[in-house]
DNA sequence: CAGTGAGCGAGCTTCCGCTTGACTT
């Protein structure tokens, strides 16, 4: 309760007193309006303290003790935090949920100060009323929530950080991952491309007949329903006790049935239906429906969105378009509805005003709900008044976002079915014809009808029709159908997947995706997700040696338990002791590779030229091998150096075809296709057609020596100035000879330019980060003496240490 | 654009969740 009777007045004191701490700067900014004079409001960009990256941090032997550190990127933040703590009261107002507290837990700590004060306040809305209240009612950090988050990031270390070197082991491939999340994500894929390929196609068919309604003159498309009672089978549902009409020779005689009988108009039935608007938009719901309507990935949405979140240059200045794009709540505050309700009298009428504003409430568990909605921060401004300050991407993010947010707060949308039954006279078979007509458009009018809401509204009218009325069918015809397998994941579909299991959080959804793609688990084609055979491999091995941690309800699992800590009834070792003493056991589990040499288990060890595998006996035992092997493929050719078989070989830079004598005979030749063309330069060797890395097109001469090149395909034709050979240069010809005055280009300079002069001697103040080697090459530099190609290449990478040292002490000064 | 290979190696890649920024080699 705040304290009424001392209304604290900071205004026009001076210099500010207070410290308020955020997360985000945007919030920041705008919290230093409403607060003025008195206060300082800081951002801390997220969280600042973590365990450490390169070690597991956890004491498992001790309760699960964790070691913290300052984020490598957070050093700079956290020493500002620090000055600007000196000699003020400090107010934590991270965000006000588990990890909000957890990060206000850390800066207490680093602060020197007592998380027991009160020191904690929270917003769950940004508008000046609430937050000065707010400011007047701080408490002590609340270490139950803090506790949980503990418990959730230990947990996701050790199983993360056990699980991950595994892979690699066992595939043999380097920076593989395993996690909670990412690997209940891929298994989603992966189980949805099984289904696919155990799906068997069924066949059924549609009966439609056309009937004209006696008396009435109108004409009627309807569906047969019930043939002697039993419904037909139409691809989907329960399948027991239903018609299924499969073979053509069945459904002929069934037609030919169907012409015999005589039909009437039977029961008629007039329904109202209403249609909701969706509640304004999550982070989960904004990336579903920019996926399907935009066509977005998640992660180009959450861009696109942090940029209308930090502000764009409006006349009036820089402006924030939206609220914040990382939340799972579809609250909103009255402000805005007001003026939403505003605008949609304004803009739209208001006819499409409900009476009372709508009100949407988080009904799942589960949600932190500690920001609101994603919505526009002012209805007021219409996509149209803003598109020409916005890109393209931006005005299609934001007109979704303002489309949806109105929507949200406007009338059902109001539909008419009218459906008739046509039963035969002897009742054996009743056809059923269905109609929609959109009566009022409410809410769609702002909303409008994606292809993901296709619904089954959507449906010609029917004319109003007499029961009892006889009917006559004219025609009667089948439509074979066969069954559909489930889709693929998009974007779209597997995010909503994830947030109906609880898996993730708003910040993570696109990070997720995006890390499954870069681990080269799964890979798109347009909006499709396909799982790689690597991912099915790693979903095969998770699945047979782990089962609890990719089972789909282990988050809601470890969150029910989560849930107890943070109400005080159960303490988060004990509760990440539960978790991860099964883990324990299926780790035991797993087979080993073995060394051949002494037989102790092989382990994943790293130096500085990368991963490779090594016997946990050392040193001891040395055995080593590497972690990716290189396979040759043997060739039929011989070496024409030394007659020994030629193989292809896979190189850093591409494949190639060497001699299976290496290291004893070093004969190399590129695999590339030749044009056919001698060599104009050289007149020894062909012309090959090689690759750049971006794939373009270039012509090599194939002898060694040679440094005939071009990048455009040669002709046969020779030039009439010097004899070389003609190129194609788009259209037009030009000649391949970089002598001759029709040089194709580019640029001779470019070619073999003057050497760069070498302006080393300023980075020279860095020297202390090479080694002896490397020193001793600068000097021999510096004296002006010829180098070997050894010591050229050495010369190079001192350089490039050189340049990475002084980069980093300029950073450090800014 | 070029080069590339085997072998060496004994440390610095991995988790989830919170935020925003970013020297060209």
């Amino acid at each position: 309760m705040p304290n009424p009777s001392r209304p604290r007045k900071e205004k026009g004191v001076g210099p500010a007193r207070t410290l308020v701490v955020v997360e985000s700067p945007a919030k920041a900014k705008s919290l230093s309006k409403m607060l003025g004079d008195g206060f300082e409001v800081r951002a801390s960009k997220g969280h600042v303290a973590d365990l450490p990256e390169r070690t597991l941090g956890v004491d498992v032997e001790r309760d699960f003790a964790p070691t913290y550190e300052v984020k490598k990127e957070k050093k700079e933040v956290v020493e500002e935090l620090k000055k600007a703590a000196r000699g003020k009261r400090v107010l934590i107002a991270t965000d006000p949920d588990r990890e909000g507290e957890a990060i206000g837990w850390h800066l207490a700590r680093l602060l020197g100060l007592d998380p027991q004060e009160p020191l904690r306040v929270e917003f769950h809305e940004i508008t000046p009323k609430v937050v000065r209240q707010a400011v007047q009612a701080p408490r002590p950090i609340n270490q139950n929530l803090v506790d949980a988050q503990q418990a959730r990031r230990v947990l996701d270390r050790l199983l993360g950080y056990n699980l991950s070197p595994l892979l690699s082991l066992e595939f043999r491939k380097r920076a593989l991952s395993a996690g909670r999340v990412q690997s209940v994500a891929l298994r989603l894929v992966v189980e949805r491309e099984e289904e696919i390929e155990a799906f068997r196609p069924e066949v059924y068919h549609l009966v439609l007949g056309r009937f004209r309604v006696e008396g009435q003159d109108v004409e009627v498309e309807a569906r047969l329903q019930e043939v002697r009672g039993q419904r037909l089978w139409l691809g989907e549902g329960e399948k027991e006790g239903k018609l299924h009409l499969k073979e053509e020779a069945q459904v002929q005689a069934l037609l030919s049935e169907l012409a015999r009988a005589s039909y009437r108009v039977g029961k008629v039935e007039v329904k109202e239906r209403r249609k909701s608007p969706p509640p304004p938009f999550t982070t989960s719901t904004l990336q579903q429906a920019a996926s399907s309507r935009l066509g977005y990935t998640a992660s180009r949405t959450m861009r696109i969105a942090q940029r209308l979140y930090e502000g764009v240059d409006l006349p009036e200045g820089t402006v924030g378009l939206i609220t914040y794009m990382r939340t799972d709540s579809v609250r909103v505050s009255p402000e805005a509805v007001e003026r939403a309700r505003e605008v949609i009298g304004q803009v739209f009428g208001r006819e499409f005003l409900p009476e009372a504003p709508r009100a949407y409430r988080n009904k799942k568990a589960g949600v932190q709900d500690a920001h609101e909605a994603i919505r526009p921060t002012d209805p007021a401004r219409t996509p149209e008044a803003v598109r020409k300050y916005l890109s393209e991407e931006e005005y299609r993010l934001y007109d979704l976002i303002w489309r949806r947010f109105l929507a949200s707060q406007m009338k059902d949308a109001l539909y008419e079915t009218t459906s008739a039954l046509l039963p035969s006279l002897d009742g054996a078979f009743v056809f059923r014809a269905s109609g929609s007509v959109l009566k009022f458009e409410g809410y769609l009018r702002a909303w409008g009808r994606g292809a993901e809401e296709a619904s089954p509204e959507e449906e010609p009218p029917l004319p109003p029709l007499l029961e009892g009325s006889p009917a006559r069918l004219l025609e009667a015809r089948a439509e074979r159908k066969t069954t559909e397998p489930p889709p693929r994941y998009t974007d779209a579909t597997l995010v909503k997947t994830l947030e109906e299991l609880g898996i993730g959080r708003p910040s993570t959804y696109a990070p997720t995706l995006e890390t499954l793609e870069k681990r080269a688990y799964i890979r798109r084609q347009g909006r499709t997700l396909f799982p790689t055979p690597l991912g099915r491999e790693v979903v095969g091995y998770l699945r047979a040696h782990f089962p609890r941690v990719v089972a789909y309800d282990f988050t809601a699992q470890m969150e029910d338990r989560l849930d107890e800590v943070e109400e005080g009834r159960a303490v988060w070792p004990r509760v990440v002791w539960e978790f991860y003493a099964p883990f324990l056991e299926e780790l035991s589990q797993v087979p080993k590779k073995t060394c051949p040499r002494c037989g102790r288990p092989l382990e994943l060890k790293v130096s500085r030229y990368g991963q490779f595998l090594g016997c946990t006996g050392y040193p001891e035992c040395t055995y080593t091998e590497p972690l990716e092997k290189r396979e040759s493929e043997p060739l039929e050719e011989a070496c024409p150096k030394c007659g020994r078989p030629l193989v292809r070989k896979t190189g850093r830079y591409g494949r190639f075809i060497a001699c299976s004598g290496y290291p004893e005979c070093d004969y190399t030749r590129d695999e590339a296709p030749s044009t056919g063309i001698l060599c104009p330069k050289c007149k020894k060797g062909e012309v090959l057609e090689k690759r750049s890395k971006r794939g373009k097109p270039y012509y090599r001469c194939s002898e060694k020596g040679c440094d005939f090149l071009s990048f455009y395909p040669l002709l046969p034709e020779a030039c009439p100035k010097c004899g070389w050979n003609l190129v194609q240069k788009g259209k037009a010809k030009a000649c391949s000879n970089p002598d001759c005055p029709d040089y194709a280009g580019p640029s001779r300079e470019r070619k073999q330019g003057p050497e760069k002069p070498r302006d080393w001697k300023d980075l020279l103040a860095f020297k202390d980060r090479l080694d002896s080697k490397e020193r001793a090459v600068l000097e021999k530099v510096d004296s002006g003496s010829p180098l070997t190609q050894e010591e050229e290449a050495l010369f190079k990478k001192a350089l490039f240490k050189l340049r990475m040292a002084k980069g980093r002490a300029q950073k450090m000064k800014a």
